[in-house]
Formats: structure tokens, C-alpha cells, sequence
DNA sequence: GGTTATGATTTTAC
DNA sequence: GTAAAATCATAACC
């Protein structure tokens, strides 16, 4: 509350006129002497100065009679009169407020001190206030759409299960269980989220509620125009999204845990399948000489075998490194795969020489 | 349950 | 950036 009233000081008072620029209540006395018009003027100044005198604690510490008859008493109003005694009219707070409300100059005068106040303290703040939005922010919103945690439900998250398994290298549902677990973690995450953030909002929206009302109700006897208002607002609501990306920020980070954890392939490896070892252990006992294949063949052998080109370059960085480590254990290995290179190449010579062959009728 | 095989990651050297 | 080497973690086998 002392922040708040802090900062609806800063706001509120007559940011950044002094009692000297306004006018102290001795200049304005001497001023009165000059005519109906300057005591006009001094009058709603000292009434102002009266109540602006008072902090703000005192002047919601006393609650007006039409609004919240029931901390209102004669008693208390009062008491209320009895410790403005050190001000330079002798009235009580409500009847200055009232006398100043109902002032002819009132409008004008607030109308002046509002322009004042613009060109000074506002134009200095204003400065700071019409940001571009946050990248930072962009990119953490961008996040946690794609994965799922904001906007629709609609198997986002599933769909980020579904392509977090196919790059771990198995198909979707090859991991059903792991995939149902990923999506319950992800469902659990966003949940927590969307309450924080509607916890946030209320938060925001109430506090702001209570700003506007709060300098709406100052309006009356400080020269607070809409804008300003409006900038207080703005100003809020800058404060209350720096919270919020603090959640996005965690909330990105509990998503990329649990993708990591989805992901990490060594928590749960799968032997790639007979086939796909066969095509890469015959491409690699072919190049024996020289076991390095390019990235356009790295390519095909994924293509062929199903899995990602870097799975490829695992194996063949695996089999390079054991092969050479231990030559006489892949030896029958090698041999195998030699003569099923050699089978192949006889075939397919056969199939070259079969079809150079002048067609016969019987030829099937 | 222990051992081996294997895919992935990390560290190191170039 | 790439490959070798070391290491890790898990699957598969006995």
C-alpha cells in the first residue's frame, strides 16, 4: 500500500509544482489586494495547496460521507477537522473539498495546471513509454505455441509428442506409452500455466481497477487529466507483463525439460531393425578402403534405413572406430558381407548382360 | 544378474 | 566443422 500511495504521489500531486510555483499562501494574501480576479485565484489555490498539503494516507484515511457512509461520523468529521488545524483555512477537509468542486475557476485552473504538468514531468516519462514489443517476449509466446502450452488444445501437444519420437528415431507409436506420459507432463504444464496467467490478469485487472479509481477519486481535488491515467495504466500493465514473462520464461524452460527428457535417446535406445543394419554394414564393408560416405550418401542410406542422417554418421563413426579397434572379431563379418557384395555385383552384371542380349522369343 | 552389443553423447585433436 | 576416441546408458542375450 505505501508503494502504491508512493507512487499515486508522484501521479497525483502537482507533479513537479512546487508550493513556490503555484504560489505560497503569503505571495497569494498579497495577492488578493490586487482585485476580484486574483482572489479568485489565490482562494482555489490556497484551498488546493490545503488539500494537497495532506498526504495521501490522511486524505484516504478519510473516507467521503456519499462513499463510505459507514467509517463516516460526525464524530469523526470532527476529529477530521480537529487535525487540519495547521492548515491556513479553518475549514474541514469535506467543506474545502466541496468549496473547491464548486468553484468557478476550478475547471480552468485544473485545465492549466494539467497542460503544465504534461509539458514537464509527463513529456520526460513519456519518452520511455511507447516501446516496441519485447522480441524476447515474441519468441517465448512463438515456444510455447508451438509446443502446445498456449492457445488452442487441440493435439498441439501431440502433435509436438508425435514429432519429438520420429526425431528420437522410432515411429509415433512405437513409444505409445512414453508418448501418452509426454502428453500427460505437457497437459500438467499447461495447466499450471494457464492458471498462473489467469491468476496474473485478476491480479492486474484488479490492481489497475484500483489505480483508476484511486486517481479518479484524486482528479477531483489534484489536476489529473485522462491521460495521465491512462499512462499510470499502461505503466501497470508494462510491470504486470514483465511478471508474465518471467512465466513464460519458466513455463519454456519446464517444455524444454521435458523434451530433453522425451528426447534424450539414451534413456531408452532402440536397436535400429535388421534390415537397416544389413544396408549400412554392406555399404560399409564395400568402402572398406575408405568407410566415409558423403552427405548425398549419407542421405540415401537414411532414407533407406529410417532413421535421421546423423544416426548414420553415429553408426558409421561407431563402426569405424570398433572395426578398427578390433579387425579379427569383424573379420567373418566382413567376409560375409564381401561375398554378398560379390553375389550382388554378379547379379546384377547378369541382369546388365541379359538385357544387352539380342531379344529370343523364349526369353523370359 | 552379469556380460556383451549398440546407439548416442562428450571430449579432444586437427 | 569433422572425425577419432572415450564414455555413457540401455537393449539383448545368456
Amino acid at each position: 500500500m505505501d508503494d502504491q500511495t508512493r507512487m499515486l504521489a508522484g501521479l497525483g500531486g502537482l507533479g513537479g509544482l512546487s508550493q513556490a510555483d503555484v504560489g505560497d499562501p503569503d505571495s497569494v494574501r498579497k495577492q488578493q489586494s490586487l482585485g476580484q480576479p486574483q482572489q479568485d485565484i489565490g482562494d482555489i489555490l490556497q484551498q488546493i495547496m490545503a488539500i494537497t498539503d495532506e498526504s495521501l494516507d490522511e486524505a484516504q484515511a478519510r473516507c467521503w460521507p456519499e462513499e463510505a457512509p459507514a467509517q463516516w461520523t460526525p464524530q469523526r468529521e470532527g476529529e477530521l477537522g480537529g487535525s487540519t488545524a495547521g492548515c491556513a483555512l479553518p475549514l474541514n477537509f469535506q467543506h474545502r473539498k466541496h468549496a473547491l468542486n464548486c468553484h468557478r475557476m476550478k475547471p480552468a485552473l485544473f485545465s492549466v495546471l494539467c497542460e503544465i504538468k504534461e509539458k514537464t514531468v509527463l513529456s520526460i516519462r513519456g519518452v520511455q513509454e511507447e516501446d516496441p514489443p519485447d522480441p524476447q517476449i515474441m519468441r517465448l509466446d512463438n515456444m510455447l505455441l508451438a509446443e502446445g502450452v498456449s492457445g488452442p488444445e487441440k493435439g498441439g501437444g501431440s502433435a509436438a509428442a508425435a514429432a519429438a519420437a520420429a526425431a528420437a528415431g522410432g515411429s509415433p507409436n512405437d513409444g505409445s506409452i512414453e508418448h501418452s506420459d509426454y502428453r500427460a507432463k505437457l497437459a500438467q504444464i499447461r495447466q499450471i500455466y494457464h492458471s498462473e496467467l489467469e491468476k496474473y490478469e485478476q491480479a492486474c485487472s484488479e490492481f489497475t481497477n484500483h489505480v483508476m479509481n484511486l486517481l479518479r477519486e484524486q482528479s477531483r481535488t489534484r489536476p489529473i487529466s485522462p491521460k495521465e491515467i491512462e499512462r499510470m495504466v499502461a505503466i501497470i500493465h508494462r510491470k504486470f507483463s514483465s511478471i508474465q514473462m518471467q512465466l513464460k520464461q519458466s513455463t519454456c524452460e519446464a517444455v524444454m525439460i521435458l523434451r530433453s527428457r522425451f528426447l534424450d535417446a539414451r534413456r531408452k535406445r532402440r536397436n535400429f531393425n535388421k534390415q537397416a543394419t544389413e544396408v549400412l554394414n554392406e555399404y560399409f564393408y564395400s568402402h572398406l578402403s575408405n568407410p566415409y560416405p558423403s552427405e548425398e550418401a549419407k542421405e540415401e542410406l537414411a532414407k533407406k534405413c529410417g532413421i535421421t542422417v546423423s544416426q548414420v554418421s553415429n553408426w558409421f563413426g561407431n563402426k569405424r572406430i570398433r572395426y578398427k579397434k578390433n579387425i579379427g572379431k569383424f573379420q567373418e563379418e566382413a567376409n560375409l558381407y564381401a561375398v554378398k557384395t560379390a553375389v550382388d555385383a554378379a547379379n546384377v552384371s547378369a541382369q546388365a548382360s541379359q538385357a544387352n542380349s539380342p531379344a529370343t522369343p523364349n526369353s523370359g
